[in-house]
DNA sequence: CAATCGTCCTGCGGGC
DNA sequence: TGCCCGCAGGACGATT
């Protein structure tokens, strides 16, 4: 699922391919990303911006397929095509984006500890997964890193926020720095329908250690990973490791 | 205000 | 073998 690395991922790529081209006679200025969302933007002012959901893909210079929603066409003769099984991402032209922004919390990899600590305070009761999925209070993290970063933070993700210690609040905040830029390096995780803008394949799926690993051995301390529902989602989590 | 649940959609895999 | 059902999850809207 595209989350902030896979996101941040096409956004880096289409960035090094469109700027400076010009798309329905719009020149584009630079490619952006805001939680999940592309955004690009033109020199008028006004943006195209993007939503993957689940199983969008934005290929430049990639081929229509029967999954093709839009093939957008630049002047050069180059195109970049939208593809979305599932139907749930979207596209937007918008004049301006900051009514858009403004709707999310602070940038997972741009988040301070102390902004951080802050921002934990004001939810007490929420459990800590379902809060880090939150958009609305931290952007970019979705259901397979919020595993990941509470993996390497040794924390259940059903703790209540105000029963972490210090330091734990610590190691869930450096995690997501941790994991969210590694995912990044890797390209992003290739779980069903993600790639990149290029069309290949994350390298990121070999690295998880919690997220799809059900019923396989800790990598930590050999003990089963369990799952549970929480909400309406899956978290996958090591009952020895994570307390 | 916050938490939970249903909804959108389609491919896939488990079970019979 | 083939069919049916349920599951997967981002984000929004309705409900409690």
């Amino acid at each position: 699922m595209p989350e902030l690395p896979e996101v941040e991922t096409i956004r880096r790529q289409l960035s090094q391919e469109i700027v400076g081209r010009k798309l329905n006679g719009k020149k584009i200025a630079g490619v952006r990303r805001r939680a999940k969302i592309l955004i690009i933007d033109f020199i008028d002012g006004s943006s195209l911006i993007f939503h993957l959901k689940l199983t969008g893909q934005l290929i430049f210079n990639g081929e229509r397929s029967s999954y093709t929603r839009r093939i957008f066409k630049f002047d050069d003769g180059s195109q970049m095509v939208f593809n979305d099984m599932r139907k749930f991402g979207w596209w937007k032209e918008v004049k301006k984006t900051k009514s858009i922004e403004e709707n999310f919390g602070p940038e997972a990899l741009d988040i301070n500890l102390k902004n951080f600590k802050i921002l934990l305070r004001k939810r007490p009761n929420a459990k800590i997964k379902p809060l880090l999925m939150d958009q609305k209070f931290i952007a970019g993290i979705g259901n397979i890193y919020s595993d990941e970063i509470l993996f390497a933070s040794g924390v259940q993700p059903i703790r209540q926020v105000k029963t972490l210690s210090e330091k734990e609040v610590e190691r869930i905040w450096r995690n997501t720095k941790k994991i969210l830029q590694e995912a990044i390096k890797y390209h992003g995780t290739s779980e069903r329908s993600y790639v990149d803008a290029y069309g290949r394949k994350g390298n990121y799926l070999s690295h998880l250690k919690a997220y799809q690993r059900e019923g396989k051995k800790c990598l930590r301390c050999r003990t089963t990973i369990k799952r549970i529902k929480l909400g309406s989602r899956s978290a996958h989590f090591c009952p020895k490791c994570q307390r």
